[in-house]
DNA sequence: ATAATCAGGACCAAGTCAGTCCGGAAAGGC
DNA sequence: GCCTTTCCGGACTGACTTGGTCCTGATTAT
């Protein structure tokens, strides 16, 4: 099925939603507890996503008092295959591709070695090119989607 | 991680392996035990991707004595995309994809519906722009690339 | 008739993942 | 200085999916 984890479905809500508030007030940052009440995740599968996107930079953190989350970089400037990679590890279709350790047990299969290095590279490149601002687009009904939507994203962009 | 299941690293290799002889002796047959002897692939495994790929019209079966599978299409023919579906269903990332029944028991998250489509449709036109014929080629060491190897190939594509 | 072969299930063990929880450390507020 | 708030890092468990096997029946050549 090609599934991709539910963990990483949520981080890309919860960034998202970081992204929204980010916008209108750039200096407040969001407590795990808030955007799980934002969302509607759960608090600790909220938690749990953002350490990892926290551990790899997506977010930065503030601990203590009047600590929280907020977006490292704008929506704009992170792609689907970064979430993925901060949430799931490192994109590898099958155990066999470069890098792995565990590469095939059964010797004669393994004439195969190489053989989806192909493919995984061109799904990596599919989802470098996709961001969360085109995500989230995309989420928007076609009724809201006024002019005004864009132009806040483009002065996001910038 | 994005993974891939087994059965379709294994279906590649049966299907490449099949596309071989189907080349040389067209009219022949190859029984799933000489295929499992040909892969190194165990034997059940390699009739349940059989069925898989002939249920999917990937492959022709024939019953009785004598009988066994053969490709219904060149490797040129089949995509990536082809037997990902036939061995693992349909290709969704998420649960949340159109046509999805058990869509968002989480119904606040939910206005996440239809976000990872992009996506989706990103990968699938990926998968379905890579043929068996191309991994083939990629699993080949450059050293026995030879020029006798593409005709050999192109002919099969006619 | 018999042997070979595919069809279509059921079935089980093992690995993986989602989700939860706990003790600890940092940072403000009183 | 103490206490509360919040993040950090890990362990843990229950459920699900997957890989892999096997069995019975249908089909066909010899």
């Amino acid at each position: 099925m090609l599934r991709l984890s539910k963990l990483t479905d949520y981080a890309v809500v919860v960034l998202i939603r970081l992204g929204e508030v980010d916008r209108t007030a750039p200096d407040c940052v969001q407590t795990s507890p808030g955007l799980s009440a934002g969302t509607g995740v759960p608090e600790p599968t909220v938690a749990k996503v953002l350490k990892a996107l926290a551990s790899a930079s997506l977010v930065s953190s503030q601990r203590g008092a009047r600590g929280g989350y907020r977006l490292m970089r704008p929506l704009t400037e992170i792609t689907v295959a970064d979430v993925i990679i901060a949430v799931d590890g490192p994109i590898a279709l099958t155990a066999c591709v470069e890098g792995s350790t565990t590469c095939c047990d059964v010797s004669s299969v393994c004439a195969v070695k190489g053989r989806w290095d192909l493919v995984n590279d061109v799904i990596r490149e599919s989802l470098a090119s996709i961001t969360l601002a085109d995500m989230r687009l995309a989420s928007v009904p076609l009724a809201f989607r006024v002019p005004a939507e864009h132009a806040i994203l483009s002065s996001a962009a910038e």
